[in-house]
DNA sequence: GGTGTAAATGAGAAGGATTTTCATTTATAT
DNA sequence: ATATAAATGAAAATCCTTCTCATTTACACC
């Protein structure tokens, strides 16, 4: 029921609004581009523009939809947002992402911020590396 | 004697390398982004192009002469590279970037890329937050 | 169930950061 | 001194993303 989510966010129900948001829920990687988001919406023979894709995604990141991650040097990707915080991993060879969740290093993080005297609001961390997949490739 | 550190990249030795260089190790700012670097030349009297200040930055980066942080949304920021490894805490208000060691941290790291298969290369970690003075300035 | 209005859309233009192209200049090995 | 490969500057090109603006649509109200 997520036309819920979108009136909850002050959005109106749109088609574009709501395959978006399916595309998210039901495609194989988790995490997607805006350019990927827009590819899968042709595919599946529904009309949209870039922009509109753009637009729908960051209106979702703002009414907490989704996330946003700015990946080091390339495009933003997106995935939909399951209240559980988590960082990433990510292959440098057949960029396949990974999510995990370490309670050490959020005290930390929030140690150091406290040690040089900042209010923290954010943090991102990737981990790059091979994955295990890649490795056999070589 | 940075003609050295130069020639030992394999870059032949130019006006406009070893002023880049003369301003990253000079300036007030430990981290400046291209455009920075550009205008300081400018103001220094030297004639140099923004282009020529990238590729030289990213010749620097691929000789290890200065490292590359890829700010969340933002433009690159380039720094001196001193050999020790770090991250940075950002001031989403002032731009301030403080740099801190953790050795808590980088080890959880490496555990947590080996328990998901992955040979870690790199990583990239960035806190923001609020400083100190910032803060007192609300 | 119509219908006015504010919001949403699509296409293309614009934006900002960075890279590329290419003709000209320069460093350096000989 | 000079040949040659590399470096430079300016402008164009690129990439991702946002904006503009005319047109369409959702939905509150009658």
């Amino acid at each position: 029921m997520e036309s819920q989510d979108l009136r909850k966010a002050g959005l109106k129900v749109t088609l574009p609004r709501l395959k978006v948001l399916e595309i998210l829920e039901t495609s194989d990687h988790r995490h997607m581009s805006a350019e990927d988001v827009y590819k899968a919406m042709l595919e599946m023979g529904e009309e949209i523009g870039l922009a509109t894709v753009y637009r729908v995604l960051t209106q979702f990141e703002g009414a907490g939809l989704v996330s946003r991650l700015s990946i080091e040097g390339g495009h933003a990707v997106f995935e939909l947002e399951d209240g559980i915080h988590h960082d990433h991993l990510l292959c440098v060879r057949c960029h396949r992402i990974e999510e995990f969740v370490d309670e050490v290093i959020e005290q930390r993080q929030q140690a150091i911020a406290a040690e040089k005297g900042f209010e923290m609001t954010d943090h991102s961390l990737y981990i790059y590396g091979v994955c295990k997949d890649c490795q056999q490739k070589k």
